[in-house]
DNA sequence: GTGAAAGCGCTAACAG
DNA sequence: CTGTTAGCGCTTTCAC
């Protein structure tokens, strides 16, 4: 009848454990810290005790008086977008290699609740913040933090300030080496399609795209760098209308993935091929295409499309090595650090 | 030369805020919490200290003391996997309504940390823990969540177990349904695309698949049932070689999104359409598509594919819910609440 | 090397 | 209605 059954439900104390290994509470903490000097012999029973009492330490309370919670806040508008998931997996590998852990925060897609979101986190007494969605950042905020002394770095897609750490990718060089990319393979009638037009990103990127077009003497053409829902059936669409009103196109840099998607199986739609045919039997026209992407293992391996990616994971790691590194010194002038592209060729230039 | 410089640096806590408003501190742990019944005089002259002192409460000491940390812990494998960040992104919204906050936690693809995640959301005194890949949740952490009295819910994809609380969608009936649907529109040779052998998710899938089936006394065909990798272009191409070698096949039934968007270009591909014709003219062959979708507003809308979804937000609503009702009543019987799918008629059946 | 004691900031009795 | 007081579990001087 289930008599001796384990009444274990009291929470287990550093004093349990000091008294099961008949020392004082200090040198448990100690132990537990690896700070004073303990002897072999001590440390074993310690050990030994907290083993067998199944000992959790009560972080909440370690942090009260000690320094450090060793705990790391986020702030982004909504996990489920792919960009700051991604973000968010890369804080989290480096916080796991460190015996750190990530208090995770949702803004909403509007960023309504970013200032609640900040409280919480300091409220939780997290030893700094990453903050995905920077556009949202206001300056209550960032004045709460410098206030509070809380270290406070952008994790973001596109450049926003001056005045906090910011690690984001390189947009324009991207866009510019993709665009070389394409010039060197013999393209001299390059579109960009997708992106919404108040995209800072998109800006960014276009910029990249001009700069490159000037740079090499080739035509500016407004028309070539045309908006679209970046959903695969609509950019499939505009792929196809831009190809047939502008026969002269041999190359579409796409704004994301999706686009890339979509523009593939457009190009495909017009008869066209993509890619370069190797054998340079150039019977059916072909059209090369770049895709941007954020997520370098994804949909774009399959078809092989060439993409120029800013991975976001490593977005992520950056991110928290510069909040680890700025909690350390506070102190040092805010930096920008801006992730080079790599450009992952396969087959569709 | 900045000598009037804001030396705010000190931490303000809630006796600074008594000071300043000349109460005690009980008062104003008691406006906080709004428990003791205050005055509304002292109420208003306590917020109003706590706005010009910027405080904000310390959550650790306020749990040390007192009972929940208003704290819910999330294992999951990776947060970049689509499914777990939506989940994750449902928790949150549920959370947030409800002052609670979310601490996120990575256990690896191979789910190598997940113990070490136990013992960090136990370690930050969390009230409750949900986990999302159940594929990985041992005999051990079980046995630990009972020990430390934490309530834990698993978030799953399909069934897994019987002795903890379990929100899962409910992918038999799913398969049923769509399969049902299928049936209704006329097609009796129906195929299955997609998924790895080994997926429990698929399993049941094909279980309710093969019900319906033998329902209708329709007959039952392993070699319709291929599995593929779910990238598109290889989804595609299964579905293409497929199509041709079963030329009766009328009807697909796609695992993921992924696969459906492959089929769906699969199946242009092969030079028949997509969907069935209103008007009634069978022309060119026809094959109808419906995918499984666990993120209601992604790929599939465009193009406008049929769906049959069990929404992994609302697998993260159901599991906040959930857990935040285990945490008032911890000695309920574990419970398995199953999500009916949903049906998005879209134009590809 | 190790222990005793004083808090960290807050809440929860219990008095007034 | 409001104040006094005693801890929550842990770290950290400062003695021994």
């Amino acid at each position: 009848m289930a008599i001796g059954w384990s009444m274990s439900s009291k929470k287990i104390t550093i004093t349990d454990v000091a008294e099961h290994a008949g020392v004082s509470v200090t040198t448990v903490s100690l132990v537990l810290s690896g700070k004073g000097r303990i002897s072999e012999k001590t440390a074993v029973r310690v050990n030994k005790a907290i083993e067998a009492l199944g000992y959790i330490r009560n972080q909440q309370a370690a942090m009260l008086r000690g320094g450090g919670s060793n705990v790391i806040g986020l702030i982004v508008s909504d996990i489920s977008e792919p960009f700051y998931a991604e973000v968010a997996a890369g804080i989290g590998e480096i916080l796991d290699g460190q015996g750190k852990v990530l208090f995770l925060t949702q803004c909403g897609r509007n960023g309504r609740n970013l200032d609640r979101c900040f409280d919480s986190l300091s409220a939780y007494g997290v030893d700094g913040v990453i903050i995905g969605s920077g556009r949202f950042l206001n300056d209550v905020v960032k004045q709460k933090a410098r206030d509070v002394r809380l270290p406070l770095v952008c994790a973001a897609r596109a450049s926003e300030f001056d005045d906090i750490d910011v690690i984001r990718p390189d947009n324009s060089l991207a866009a510019k080496v993709a665009t070389e990319h394409l010039i060197k393979h013999g393209h001299r009638q390059i579109a960009y399609l997708g992106g919404e037009g108040g995209s800072l990103t998109r800006a960014e990127r276009l910029g990249g795209f001009c700069a490159a077009l000037l740079q090499y003497g080739l035509p500016f053409r407004p028309e070539w760098m045309v908006e679209c829902d970046c959903r695969q059936q609509a950019s499939a669409q505009a792929a196809q209308e831009l190809l047939t009103h502008n026969p002269e196109i041999t190359a579409i840099l796409c704004h994301k993935a999706s686009v890339a998607l979509g523009a593939y199986f457009g190009v495909l739609g017009t008869g066209y091929t993509v890619g370069k045919d190797n054998n340079e039997s150039y019977f059916t026209r072909q059209v090369a295409l770049i895709g941007f992407g954020d997520v370098p293992e994804a949909e774009l391996t399959n078809p092989p499309l060439t993409f120029i990616s800013s991975s976001a994971r490593e977005i992520g790691h950056s991110a928290a090595n510069r909040l680890l590194q700025r909690i350390e010194m506070p102190d040092e002038p805010p930096q920008h650090i801006i992730l080079p592209p790599k450009l992952i060729a396969r087959g569709s230039v």
